[in-house]
DNA sequence: AGTTTAAAGGTAAAAATAACCTTTATAGAA
DNA sequence: TTCTATAAAGGTTATTTTTACCTTTAAACT
């Protein structure tokens, strides 16, 4: 059967991660200096080739716990990159997938080994190939779709505070946000289950915790009506 | 250089298009019954392989092409499909694009000769391999995107009507509009351009004909404030 | 001239948003 | 022990947006 297609090329095809993380209130991308051939030295994303008997978001996830140990993430394929001279070593096709990940839940050594380092999303060093479209294009999405669906919870602690929440929606969304109406807003949702519990690193008063509520969150989804910041 | 990837698997790699269009007030998709092995007298969606000197969007616009003499239309990557046995005659990766045209601008003949026909949304057949599934995922995007971005106005003729706006925008959500509240919001954008010609096909009375105006629209997009339905 | 119909314009209640102000809990200083 | 400073959390009000529904209008056809 496969002589319908016999005389059709074949291609490298490549998957990209676009590392998100969330530190000290600012926006975070897991980079790494290439330690081989081509560019060695210079920076990029994490990659590494699709092999015969995975698809691509396989592929994906075994380069995201490859560098952080981590599986079970936030982890979606976001555009397919085939501009004929994107990488000068090769024809290669390259699907580039976005993860937002909880920064203190990786694999430290994992990550020290492989010469990876969290880079503050606005201090980003020279990118190889056309990573740095790739960072951007993830950036851009992730910055629309964090409006409509519960993404920010992806990058946050387990347990977290209202305060710690917005500031993470002023960094992807790079701008203030009013603290009443944002609580508000958050707590009329009914996503969130209060802790009796509270962080006290940032202010005397102290926040209390909060977690993610995965089921309620499904019920208010189901039920027509919309997260929405 | 390319020594640094020798061994690495290849594969091939087609084109899928979900190809859109809008008439008598029912959302359209092109399907093609297929002529050749496999699955032939089957429909699917129109697809090809991708060729050495060409990137995925322009394969996807030389397909669009083939089938409705179209160039110049909204046409944009949504998903690359890898199962691995998607396609039942070889590995082959599959990058999902959709298109919005406009069906009275189709080179009808081509259409014809290819075995292509006009589909409503809510009539479906089967469709081969995961074709169905590509369907779905466009839809949706289409769906949740028309509510942000311009895309309905890349289905109607030059020249509409507001009434016929609506009927578009009430068949890709799946609900009624109320025509007044409708007719404010979208003349509250201005960016449609009043014609004085009237379309009488559907009212006695007729309706203004109006035209979509892109740099208005680009002048709204930069200043800030978004479309939105 | 009257009837019918969809187009188009108008209005008022309800809901959501935005701006801003007040109270509260607590650590650490006085 | 009391005072002070600060961020958390709650509250108030004006403004804007949304929603539902009602009225008028233009033109074809009786």
């Amino acid at each position: 059967m496969s002589s319908f297609y016999s005389g059709e090329p074949k291609y490298l095809i490549s998957v990209d991660c676009v590392i998100f993380g969330f530190d000290k209130d600012k926006l975070k991308l897991l980079l790494v200096k290439r330690m081989r051939p081509p560019q060695e030295g210079d920076w990029s994303l994490m990659g590494g080739f699709l092999q015969k008997d995975e698809q691509l978001e396989q592929a994906a996830q075994r380069i995201l716990t490859k560098w952080t140990g981590l599986e079970q993430v936030f982890l979606e394929q976001f555009y397919t990159f085939s501009e004929l001279d994107r990488d000068p070593g090769a024809r290669v096709i390259s699907s580039a997938f976005y993860a937002l990940i909880k920064i203190e839940e990786t694999d430290k050594e994992l990550t020290k080994k492989h010469n990876a380092e969290w880079i503050d999303i606005d201090k980003l060093p020279e990118l190889i190939f056309d990573h740095l479209r790739m960072v951007q294009m993830a950036l851009e999405i992730i910055r629309h779709k964090c409006r409509f669906e519960p993404l920010g919870f992806e990058l946050l602690p387990e347990k977290f505070t209202i305060p710690q929440l917005q500031k993470l929606y002023e960094a992807i969304l790079q701008r203030k946000l009013d603290n009443a109406n944002f609580r508000k807003k958050i707590l009329s949702m009914k996503i969130l289950k209060k802790l009796d519990e509270k962080d006290k690193e940032f202010s005397k008063r102290g926040a209390f915790y909060y977690q993610f509520d995965q089921v309620k969150y499904n019920k208010l989804n189901t039920s027509g009506s919309l997260f929405e910041i």
